[in-house]
DNA sequence: TCTATCTCGTACGGGAATGTACGAGATAGC
DNA sequence: GCTATCTCGTACATTCCCGTACGAGATAGA
């Protein structure tokens, strides 16, 4: 319904063109949020006019970025086993998937700004959904914690994910321990404290 | 050595002015980096010119919000009993500071992409760093995890604490309860993993 | 080979933000 | 009350980016 032959039809060469150009768009969007069609033009290895060519606008762009990534990271999803232990479902998923979570994060914090709020939840729905599936299932069945809210679980771990990402693109985490570093931190999270966390029951 | 009268004197009225710019441009800015001039005045109460009549460009005031920020943070910090179990220290600490820690990571942010990496480091260091040091001295104890880079659970925590600032910003978190899950979740973190997380030892 | 499509440079207009210049009026502080 | 200081509006130059217009040249695809 999107990505089919609405359109008239299309050169090969263009689509390639359309490939480079919203691959780039993911990588300088989400290093910068602010990153100019300019930019965008250069790393794509095109001209800024060859970007207008294909999106109007820049949020229209915004939202194919933002759209690739988000299909992108469903269908690892849709691969990932999440059946069984909730606990080792949830390092399947990271193990296979957090960079490119962590990419979704930042795309939607950049396309916050631009496009509008109705528009955005309704491209987001249904990746962070299925996570929060799991996390809620993990909490139904003993595995994780139930003493905080859910969507600030999920949250959480999407905060620690970016951050990761952040790290490593700052030089201060090592890429190839940056898995492991990742799946230990939202184990974490979302294990059931011990009992002395020294915070009221609630 | 910073604000004290380096300059020959000002005006008690100009003095106040100063006050409610500075601190209205910590507002605007850890809620929007790239806040306006404009607006910092608007928020200020006081015309545009006025701003520059104390701060000459925009990184001189984001500069001087995020010192002041700092400051306020080494000062809260220093009123904190920081000694005896370093799980208790560290719930003290985030109860009586986190959403200011936050603030300053925001702003930190926001100063990023107009001070020169040098400066920022210079600013910073001090109040980071008396954090990491207590996180240090609870792996010393035993208290918290050392299957972890300290780096990273510094910066783990710190993440943290902003998303739960946005969360809040964004009506997801319950502003009453923001504290208790702050604490719990960091707690988590640094807490000794049980032995189970699934992860090879290192 | 022929044509519709695509690339992409130059040039232009518009908007927003920064920072400067000037100056008239208010006021703190002596 | 005098004066240096401060406030702050208007106006302007500059820069940066977006988006449009035009068009010449390359190329895919038949």
């Amino acid at each position: 319904m999107v990505s089919a032959d609405t359109r008239p039809r299309r050169r090969a060469d263009a689509e390639r063109s359309i490939t480079r150009i919203v691959s780039a768009a993911r990588e300088c969007l989400s290093r910068d949020p602010d990153a100019t069609m300019d930019d965008i033009a250069k790393v794509a290895g095109v001209g800024r006019m060859t970007v207008y060519g294909h999106f109007r606008t820049r949020p229209e762009l915004v939202e194919a970025a933002l759209g690739e990534a988000l299909r992108a990271g469903e269908l690892t999803l849709a691969g990932v086993d999440l059946t069984g232990d909730a606990r080792q479902a949830m390092n399947r998923l990271l193990a296979s998937s957090w960079s490119l979570v962590a990419e979704s994060a930042a795309l939607l914090s950049a396309a916050q700004r631009v496009l509008p709020e109705g528009r955005l939840r309704e491209l987001h729905t249904g990746a962070a959904d299925r996570v929060q599936q799991l996390i809620g299932r993990g909490q139904d069945d003993g595995a994780f914690r139930t003493d905080l809210p859910v969507t600030w679980l999920v949250n959480a771990v999407q905060y620690i994910l970016h951050g990761a990402a952040e790290e490593i693109r700052l030089g201060r985490l090592d890429p190839v321990r940056a898995s492991g570093v990742v799946t230990a931190t939202v184990q974490s999270i979302l294990a059931v404290p011990a009992g002395g966390t020294g915070l009221p029951q609630r």
